[in-house]
DNA sequence: GAGTGGTCTAGACCACGTA
DNA sequence: ACGTGGTCTAGACCACTCC
């Protein structure tokens, strides 16, 4: 039984999407949009927040609620979701190919962030090759923390790790925070991705959390310079 | 007169980076913080919803409000920000020259985007530079529309485009879509930013816009690939 | 059972833009 | 004057956690 907000919220997402609703259309107001859909205002008012923050829609004051973007114009590259679900939206031809399976302890360079909570945790470590069109673009390594999870099958690791979280362990994925920098390519990211020496390579890490705000893995993904590509959305908070 | 939700906000915010509540702490309930501030409890849903969407929080059902993060342990590189506002608040030693200030057409390059409504639109066009410790780090370009602002005098492009869009013109800026790639730099990159012919630079282009929805300018933004790093909070989406 | 957050409501008052 | 979004309220019912 799915609630009334997320309903209309699937509902008019779909609407922008297919163009029932333009870029530069107004959206009905308010008051109609509760009408139309039998809800209060303030279930409207929650769903239009979240078009909002999503870079969708625009509110104008006395005016509408104007429709500024659609998802498949520009693909959330902002947004947290596993590399199998993006390849999946953007209709690409991708593989994914397990290098490495094994037990580890979480490296201590980790991340040089201060999460020293989990200095020589045990963990599941994943190496993963990425190929668009044939070729390798993505290095991703994952440090599953085993105390939260604590097996990966290495049939699961070629498909999508989110998914067996959530699926098979009954985790619920809620945040991450990620860095991205550039740095020159190591030994291994030009044999793996076939770059000369002096290339370098987009590097993104992260922790990934769940609802409880426990820390399910770390992760580390090491880009091709020449095929990156980050899509951001940012609201400017009014002081 | 500021409204209650915001006053709340900065208040729980300031409460949260000076450690009166720290990480991992629970913040009081809902019900709790509704006697406490003297207002209704959507009101304070509301603002722990922001604080939930930034990241500083992190909500667990029938338990509460847990803390997961700071501003100032991870400055917000992924808000709208100018490089004024961010090097403030980072106390970073920082300087901006501005190099070349003009009236120009839009370059048709129109950063692949299908902004064809503004080709050849009359803008400003200001290209600046800027230093981190005496080293040039950024070279910013912006296109600035002039229907929308008819001039950007000198003074001001060597301070905050943004302070002087806000303050002096009286427009408000509400969100930007800015897209980060990496490629090889231009002579003119390796000439201002002391870079050899085979390096790279991490390049942002971008649009930004005002709470009308209208389009103020376009940007270019050209980083030292050693010098940048880009950090990001994402929260996944429930389907 | 008591407390927590999740959802939704019906209504109020305001500031803003259009006409 | 009217319709729009912005803000806030007081209260209801639910699902969940903890004791």
């Amino acid at each position: 039984m799915q609630s009334k907000a997320p309903m209309i919220h699937a509902d008019l997402l779909s609407k922008i999407n297919n163009d029932v609703y333009q870029i530069g259309d107004f959206l009905p107001s308010e008051n109609r949009l509760a009408q139309l859909y039998g809800v209060s205002r303030e279930t409207i008012r929650k769903v239009l927040n979240e078009l909002t923050i999503s870079g969708l829609i625009q509110k104008l004051k006395g005016k509408g609620s104007m429709v500024i973007g659609t998802q498949r114009s520009d693909l959330p590259a902002s947004k947290l979701m596993s590399y199998a679900e993006i390849s999946q939206k953007a209709d690409l031809a991708v593989q994914t190919r397990l290098l490495e399976r094994r037990d580890a302890a979480l490296p201590d360079f980790v991340f040089d962030s201060l999460n020293t909570d989990f200095r020589q945790a045990p963990v599941t470590y994943l190496c993963r090759l990425r190929y668009l069109d044939e070729r390798p673009v993505i290095i991703d390594r994952n440090y599953v923390l085993k105390s939260v999870c604590p097996d990966v099958p290495a049939g699961e690791a070629e498909k999508s790790l989110f998914h067996y979280f959530e699926h098979d362990c009954h985790l619920q994925i809620a945040y991450a925070k990620r860095q991205i920098t550039v740095e020159t390519a190591t030994k291994e990211d030009q044999q793996l991705l076939n770059l000369h020496s002096q290339d370098v390579v987009v590097v993104i890490r992260g922790v990934t959390s769940l609802t409880d705000a426990r820390v399910i893995e770390f992760n580390e993904s090491r880009h091709r310079a020449d095929q990156f590509r980050f899509v951001d959305f940012a609201r400017r908070e009014r002081n």
